[in-house]
DNA sequence: TCGCGTATTGACCAGTCGGACAATGAATAA
DNA sequence: TTATTCATTGTCCGACTGGTCAATACGCGA
């Protein structure tokens, strides 16, 4: 007893969305064709009839996943900012703030960071996503090093966007694991004074 | 055909390890009773025998995996430096070290980070063994800080700690995913930097 | 020497997994 | 209308999982 036709393309999508709300409860390994199959409502030979094998669609849920985490938006709010270091700072607050309330996503980033470890394909794209979220404050380092580059010369903006990754990065791992006990506004202020004495107390 | 005895207690920390190699080479999800037992050339039966369920040696083999990664041993080159600044940058480098050495411990770190998020047991041990690793920075981080504190009020030990720590697993994150693009030069530089600037040029 | 406890094995079980596939239904072209 | 195409289903299969258990061989005290 087969059911209605598809509206199309949309199945993919919509087997990809049920495939994360499983990943967000139960992580990769919960990723199962039946499970997919049953949240989107689904028989699982049908999951198989869109992906062939269910390697792709882990890979195509790895998107969605890049996607949510490691994609960074510059709020207006934060490009308001009069100096570059406030800037940054301002940013670093707005992306520890988003990891803070979707801790989920973040999980499922280091799941996909560590089968990338073993397998290449994954691996490039989790680094090529990295790469394009270092590019977004590397534009800020930037802007705010040649001005202090009188005075320090071994911080290149490459690194310094890299030491700011690492910051964002670095909360998630300490905070989401023992959210009591970590302190969000100090990790924050710290981070932002390290930041600030990078340039040479602006006028 | 029961084989020889046991040489007693022996036989657990030899599973435990076996469990370890499997891990390191196929992650959690490899770590199988039969695997493991492969590994340790005995029944799976005998795996069983010993840890009555899978979490019980998946549990014991996170002692393992936290012993390894999230251990801080000050080495003697470290502790030797000078002014405080400098120790904490070499301390730095030396755990960005043992990390580029074995990347494949650290692997195992983040998987058991992403276990730990849904299941508290684990998240414990790991947010527990995270503060000694903390506790390591934070002795270094206040030798340095109330020297500088006229000049910023805003950095605790317990923060720039934590920064620390970011750092060295945000280091992780991005040099083990894609280490030729990665110029960790560069970014311990930046690093220290970024710390000796904190204290206000000291004499 | 004889038991006795226990470490050890291999066979077995129920469950779940990814995947293959024939059957069936619905939409579309003729 | 009829024929064709293809999305959709449920079933089936082999492989593997964690776990149970009876059978067995070994070490040790009596």
């Amino acid at each position: 007893m087969p059911g209605p036709k598809a509206p199309e393309e949309t199945r993919r999508e919509q087997i990809v969305t049920a495939a994360y709300q499983v990943a967000l409860r139960t992580g990769i390994d919960g990723v199962t064709l039946r499970a997919v199959a049953a949240k989107a409502k689904l028989s699982h030979g049908l999951v198989v009839f869109y992906f062939k094998q269910k390697d792709r669609l882990i890979g195509a849920l790895l998107d969605r996943v890049l996607a949510t985490t490691a994609m960074l938006h510059v709020s207006v709010d934060v490009a308001r900012g009069s100096h570059a270091p406030e800037r940054l700072g301002a940013l670093l607050q707005q992306e520890m703030d988003r990891l803070s309330r979707d801790p989920r996503g973040m999980r499922l980033f280091f799941e996909y960071w560590a089968l990338g470890v073993r397998q290449v394909v994954i691996r490039r794209r989790i680094g090529a996503a990295l790469e394009r979220y270092r590019a977004a404050f590397r534009a800020m380092a930037e802007e705010m090093l040649p001005a202090a580059s009188p005075n320090g010369i071994n911080v290149t903006p490459d690194a310094l966007a890299a030491v700011a990754v690492s910051l964002v990065s670095g909360y998630a791992v300490q905070a989401m694991i023992d959210p009591d006990h970590f302190d969000t506004g100090a990790y924050l202020a710290a981070a932002q004074s390290l930041i600030e004495r990078l340039v040479p107390t602006p006028a």
